[in-house]
DNA sequence: GTCTATAGTTGGATAGAC
DNA sequence: GTCTATCCAACTATAGAC
């Protein structure tokens, strides 16, 4: 092997080195989704990975990193619902199908959820270069979609940026708001995201329908 | 006076007294709002208030009793457009007024929603007494009016509880989220305001009308 | 009532042994 | 690669002069 560089949080070498990396951010995910970024600690993070502290800094140079590589690798599995929708399907179905996509989104990855919210929230500090980057582009292209499906009468005229805030707010809101909607519905386990499909669909379809 | 308490930061007696409880709180309101509650430093807020430390620390006993104070006095506020949504008016009327009244609020008072929201993001550790409270008594309350207004035939019939939570989460994703619109719209002030009202108006006509 | 100075803790990051 | 010990900066809160 010889002389090897340090940097395994970019680039994991050996099967022990991924291992950990996976862990910690494993960890950091649970840590930051709950308690923002600085709310979190190392501490906190390290004792959810099972590692000590400065083991944590071996294989992230620092706190920033690992939040950094945590949203980076999570922005992609992020936009994927709506770069899902094609413009070649039913247009009320595909609309639906990614409300439907981005409440199983919600049900499922809540901490992801929470971790953005954390970070839109405070201003998107570290996260604004994406978010007028890749989101914007998506979001114009995916405009335009929507554009034309109305232009074609396929779904009647709204303001497609505004559809799209709505989707992702209503969606989100079952992740992001978790805490109020438990303790206003005490639902048992996610029963409730069964009601709010069938309440999303009934909403974005009749606002969809011409 | 002879000997007086010292309790400003629960009774404030005099004027500057209440002057400088207020001066803290509008500050400590910018600052948590930004930064949450653990990234919101007290030199943040003292700054802001244009006081210095220690005497922040003599209106009020600790940090959290700023944030305390700051969402006990906006609690009532907070919940006051749903108080106001009558059950004798016409359901589709009041309820679309009580959206606008949503939106006004996000608009208007987008740093108490951002409060609000990095609280319960991290899963309302200060404020859960309050949800199942008062916020749920009040819910429960409205979501029988909802329900009667449905059984009437006066609205189309929708899950109460849900209609509720997309009418809070559309509104108040123009405060919570502005960051990300604005990246996305990049709108002169509150421009797109506008649109977001008669995008919202449009979507809960369309869910109510019978 | 308000300030300077500081005590006491916590948290991010590093040193160095193993 | 991993740990113990530790440094140093930042932060909440208090002491005490004015």
């Amino acid at each position: 092997m010889g002389i090897e560089r340090h940097m395994p949080g970019r680039q994991p070498r050996t099967r022990i080195q991924k291992k950990n990396t996976e862990t910690i951010l494993e960890a950091a995910l649970d840590v930051f989704s709950q308690h923002g970024f600085r709310g979190a600690t190392l501490d906190q993070i390290a004792k959810a990975a099972g590692l000590s502290k400065p083991n944590l800094l071996y294989y992230f140079p620092s706190k920033v990193a690992i939040h950094r590589a945590l949203i980076d690798g999570l922005m992609q599995t992020w936009l994927d619902p709506l770069r899902k929708m094609r413009a070649d399907g039913d247009p009320i179905e595909e609309l639906l199908a990614y409300v439907l996509r981005k409440l199983d989104m919600a049900r499922e990855y809540p901490r992801e959820s929470r971790l953005f919210a954390n970070e839109i929230v405070q201003g998107a500090p570290n996260i604004m270069d994406k978010i007028e980057g890749e989101l914007k582009d998506l979001v114009e292209e995916k405009a335009k979609v929507i554009e034309a499906w109305i232009a074609t009468g396929k779904i009647a005229p709204v303001n497609p940026y505004h559809l799209l805030f709505s989707i992702w707010s209503t969606t989100q809101h079952y992740a992001d708001f978790d805490a109020q909607v438990r303790a206003i519905l005490h639902p048992e386990g996610d029963s409730h995201f069964t009601d709010a499909a069938e309440y999303l669909e009934t909403l974005f379809r009749r606002m969809l329908t011409p």
